[in-house]
DNA sequence: ATGTTATATAATTGTATAATGATACGTTTA
DNA sequence: TAAACGTATCATTATACAATTATATAACAT
């Protein structure tokens, strides 16, 4: 795509969209709708490698979707503001709406 | 990812997130906030080529974020849901809280 | 019928990215 | 100081995806 100003905004907007298109960063961030998590309760919860789990809130804390605080040898991660979860409950909603349609889609891969 | 009952539904959360997190197919869902658009109106709106607008179409529509109606020989597409214009709109103020973060991400691309 | 316009599909290619295994770094406890 | 623990990073591999070019299909006009 070419790069405008105006296309630099949708850029931005595209890549925060992009931190809640993976399943295994959707489920870390809605483990932390519960609260603030350390590393090795996400990984708990999640199922993800350590390691995996690690890069993924790498991206999120990047795009700002989550914010990191150490405590001793834990790392605390929690959601960066409010809206961030309601985007996932708007998600919901939308989904509900479209879940069907989401389902059939075969051109993007469902893991 | 191991595959259960409970990340089946996170998967498509994510695949319908994943339908707002490439610039291009934001372009053509914000240029379709203002109502319907043929394929060759979207294409002239968003500088895509044509048959790449196709494609971005064919996911969109294929996730259910928009709708397709015939007339004669064109295509109108529509948001399939008001709330996929609201999705865009809690977008742009989480973006605002946290651009400086998604700004400066470095793990996911900047086109 | 033939050409023209509008849209969709297919094949290809380059790039992005998710997952993994190995390892490094920092903090605490013994 | 050394060992154990929690977390992050690196290198690699496999896969997903976006863009392009060429082509196919369908509707309309002459």
């Amino acid at each position: 795509m070419l790069l405008t100003a105006q296309t630099t905004a949708i850029s931005l907007k595209a890549k925060l969209f992009r931190g809640f298109s993976d399943p295994s960063r959707l489920s870390i961030l809605e483990c932390l709708l519960d609260g603030p998590r350390n590393v090795s309760e996400i990984v708990a919860v999640t199922d993800l490698s350590q390691p995996n789990a690690s890069n993924h809130l790498a991206c999120l804390r990047d795009c700002g979707l989550v914010t990191a605080v150490q405590e001793g040898r834990y790392v605390y991660y929690r959601l960066s503001d409010d809206r961030v979860a309601n985007l996932l409950t708007l998600a919901d909603e939308v989904l509900a709406e479209v879940a069907r349609g989401v389902y059939e889609c075969t051109r993007v891969t469902q893991t």
